[in-house]
DNA sequence: TTACTATTTCATAAAATATTGAAATACTGA
DNA sequence: TCAGTATTTCAATATTTTATGAAATAGTAA
C-alpha cells in the first residue's frame, strides 16, 4: 500500500505560467487537493442533483412547494401513468427531498426541510 | 385541437379533507398549475443538475473554484484517462457552468459566473 | 365478506449516459 | 519541416435510468 500523494500526483508538470502562478500560491496540487470536499460528500451532493434532474421531478416539487398533495392530485396535473409517477415521487423520496404520510385511502407527499430549501432554489433560478 | 384545461384535469376528484380545502384556497387545481414554472424553465433548470449529477463533475467545479485549471493538472487531481475527463468537461461547458480558453499547448478551464453560484452553493452544503 | 379505490411493485423493454482505447486535431519548439 | 505534447473526437460497449402495463397491496365502505 502506498500512502505517499507525491507519486500520484507528479508536482514536475510543465504548465501555463498563469496557472502555475496562482497553483503554487494555492500550495500546490496538493494544497489544491486539500479543499476539496470528500468522496462521500461528493456522492451524497450529487445524488441529490440526479434526483433534481428531471423536469417532471421539478415539477412535483414546484407543486408541493405550493401544498401537501396526494398522488391524485399530482397524476391529475402531470397527466402520466400511476407506475410512472409513483417511480418519480420515490426517486424523490428516496433523496430525501420529499415524504408521503398514509390518510385513509390516499398518500398526501410533502416536501421534507431539505424539500423546500431546493425548491425554493429552483422557483427563485426559474424567475430568471 | 382541444385547449380546454377543464377536461385534462378532472374538478371533481373525491380527495382527502386537509388537501381539497388548501387547494380550494389557492383556486383549485387550475390555480395550482398557474404557479408552475414552463416547460422550457423546467428542462433548462433539469439540463443543470444534470451536469451537477456526477461526483466527478462536482469535484471538477470545485476544483475550479479553488482558481482556473489545465486540463493536464485536473487530470492529475482526479487520475482518469484523458478521454473520460474530457467528456465530463464537455458535459459541464455544454450546460455553461464553465467555458474553456486556448492558451498556448493548453486550454485553462473557468468557471461561469452560474459555474461560481453553483459551486458557491454545492462547497456550502457540503460544510453541513 | 365483496367490490372498489389509491398507490406501489415488478418484470421487461427502451432510451439515455458513461467508459474505453484508438485515432484525430492543433499547438509548440527545434 | 519534424517530433512531441495537450486535448478532443469517435465508435463500440457497458451501465444506468426511464417507461410501460400487469399484478400486488392496502385501505374504505357497503
Amino acid at each position: 500500500m502506498n500512502t505517499n500523494r507525491d507519486d500520484a500526483i507528479p508536482l514536475t508538470l510543465p504548465l501555463p505560467p498563469e496557472v502555475e502562478e496562482s497553483l503554487c500560491r494555492c500550495g500546490g496540487i496538493a494544497g489544491l487537493v486539500e479543499q476539496l470536499p470528500g468522496d462521500a460528500t461528493l456522492e451524497r451532493e450529487s445524488g441529490v442533483h440526479r434526483a433534481l434532474a428531471d423536469p417532471l421531478r421539478l415539477k412535483i416539487l414546484a407543486m408541493l412547494a405550493v401544498q401537501p398533495l396526494c398522488v391524485c392530485v399530482i397524476k391529475a396535473v402531470l397527466g402520466i401513468a400511476d407506475s410512472k409517477l409513483s417511480y418519480h415521487l420515490s426517486v424523490l423520496k428516496k433523496v430525501g427531498l420529499i415524504v408521503g404520510e398514509a390518510q385513509g385511502n390516499w398518500i398526501i407527499y410533502r416536501l421534507t426541510a431539505d424539500g423546500e430549501t431546493w425548491a425554493r432554489r429552483i422557483l427563485s433560478d426559474a424567475a430568471n
